[in-house]
DNA sequence: GTCCAGGTTTTTA
DNA sequence: TAAAAACATGGA
């Protein structure tokens, strides 16, 4: 897509779906919040962000052109034709092109490979806003400063030596072991983060689930908002109630390469739109 | 008080 | 093996 220096600002000018709001606050990330009408703040790559949108523009408050062209291009995944993919997935079915339509400007995210592990390690059984908070304190506790009060995401070396009273602060429950076992086996690359980039996708599965506190979901939620595999798919209660009900018979396989952004799009419309109770 | 939340592990039959 | 129960926490 293309891109301006105005000022000190970047600004995109729209040629392929993108809705700030549909992509921030569809449940991939959980560390952007809207400020202010159409305006997010937030952090990732240890980079502190305002971002707003106006129709088809969206402004990257003072952001250099090298930074926008080395991180946010990427986060936000500006590359990929977005239009195309949904033009194939929406013949899969009726239901499916229902999907696309609902939230047509939602793009998935291309996060850091580590917070995406442990946000949707924090995530399992618990409620979008908790994790929202838990993350929040997370970095607040072991993060960096990065710009008034935003902090980093904490690197797996910030952890690996803490116990689970440490992480008591964050009221995580018995996700607190879980953390901790990532941040060791990351850090000591029993799990090598590294390397699953480019491992076949079913070796990069058994290789995530070696951390406790990592199954299917968690795992899939890794590979596709992580690791940027988008054909990862995850199954959380939402999604199989969703198969169940609108693909009945149908597998994650039969959406083909671009599965998980067809997972995205079902998964924001069934929360959104569908009364399963009908 | 009960139920539930973008699940996984542990226990039980 | 497969199905329950347990796991912390907090809001509805």
């Amino acid at each position: 897509m293309k891109f301006s220096l105005v000022d000190d600002d970047i600004v995109i000018n729209c040629s392929e779906p993108f809705d700030l709001g549909q992509t921030l606050n569809c449940g991939q990330c959980f560390r952007f919040n809207e400020v202010s009408d159409g305006c997010f703040e937030g952090v990732a790559f240890n980079r502190h962000l305002v971002i707003s949108q106006d129709n088809d523009k969206i402004i990257l408050k003072g952001v250099s052109k090298e930074d926008f062209k080395q991180i946010w291009a990427k986060y936000f995944d500006l590359d990929l034709e977005y239009n195309n993919i949904k033009k194939e997935l929406s013949k899969f079915s009726d239901n499916m092109k229902q999907a696309c339509d609902f939230a047509p400007g939602i793009r998935i995210l291309y996060q850091d490979p580590w917070e995406a592990l442990c946000s949707f390690i924090i995530s399992q059984n618990n409620n979008i806003p908790r994790i929202k908070g838990i993350i929040s304190r997370l970095c607040e506790n072991f993060g960096k400063k990065i710009y008034d009060n935003y902090y980093s995401f904490p690197e797996p070396e910030d952890l690996k030596d803490l116990c689970e009273q440490d992480l008591a602060p964050l009221r995580s429950g018995f996700r607190a072991k879980y953390i901790l076992d990532a941040a060791r086996k990351v850090y000591n690359k029993e799990v090598d983060m590294q390397l699953i980039h480019n491992m076949d996708i079913d070796d990069a599965r058994i290789e995530l689930q070696k951390i406790n506190g990592v199954g299917p979901k968690v795992c899939e939620c890794t590979l596709l908002y992580g690791f940027h595999r988008l054909e990862a798919f995850p199954m959380d209660v939402w999604m199989k109630r969703a198969m169940k009900a609108l693909f009945p018979g149908n597998t994650p396989e039969d959406f083909g390469p671009f599965a998980g952004i067809a997972q995205q799009y079902i998964f924001h419309y069934s929360r959104n739109a569908v009364d399963f109770n009908v």
